[in-house]
DNA sequence: CGGATATATGATTGAGTGATCATATAATAG
DNA sequence: CTATTATATGATCACTCAATCATATATCCG
């Protein structure tokens, strides 16, 4: 089986701002919509899109309470991308800066 | 100072069909454009902008040798990503045939 | 029931993306 | 110098995506 575009729709579904946003927000636990969307200086709507995609995907948990709809991350490793792309992030700035002052 | 493009760009670099099955290929190490876009079964033309893109956000190396360009994975923590891309998806997928059974 | 709150969804729009074809550039061999 | 090989780039096109506004749905409270 080709497990190409699987793979790649899952890291897609990290590398958006928004929605990283969100991840960086999901950390602490469980947060309902309302919570989210202010947090993130984003548009209930649109965060309320960007939710579902990552449900979609597999990487969110949905749960409901009531009226509002609790989300979580789904999977330790969602962190542990995202801590390694901000290694990767970091490596790359120091490394521009070490050009930088060789220059 | 917000990060959040940053880190998204490098995650949304991986997170296309055509560049995960080059970072794929080039595991292995170093390879010239010339081995790689047989290898992935893309166009020359468009193998070349997608290694373009990677060496732009900075996940690339690129090396000049003669005639050849030889591209090679600039960071580790690229692999460890696609893997922990890989165990998130073998997750879903029991976690969905568990479901399945289930119902 | 009626109003308030929380979330989702339809429609639209502008921007961005990936692929393709044709062509340009660069290096080397003969 | 010319032909060949390797790579990059311009132009184009269909498609996808993110954001926004307006509205729908659902739950709860009084």
């Amino acid at each position: 089986m080709d497990t190409t575009h699987f793979r790649a729709e899952i890291l897609k579904a990290l590398g958006q701002p928004t929605r990283l946003k969100i991840i960086d927000f999901l950390r602490d636990g469980e947060r309902c919509v309302c919570e989210i969307f202010p947090a993130i200086g984003e548009e209930q709507s649109n965060t309320s899109r960007h939710l579902n995609l990552m449900v979609s995907t597999g990487i969110l948990f949905r749960r409901k309470e009531g009226v509002k709809i609790f989300y979580a991350l789904k999977h330790m490793e969602i962190m542990e991308i995202v801590d390694l792309a901000t290694q990767i992030m970091t490596q790359e700035i120091t490394g521009r800066h070490r050009l930088l002052k060789a220059a």
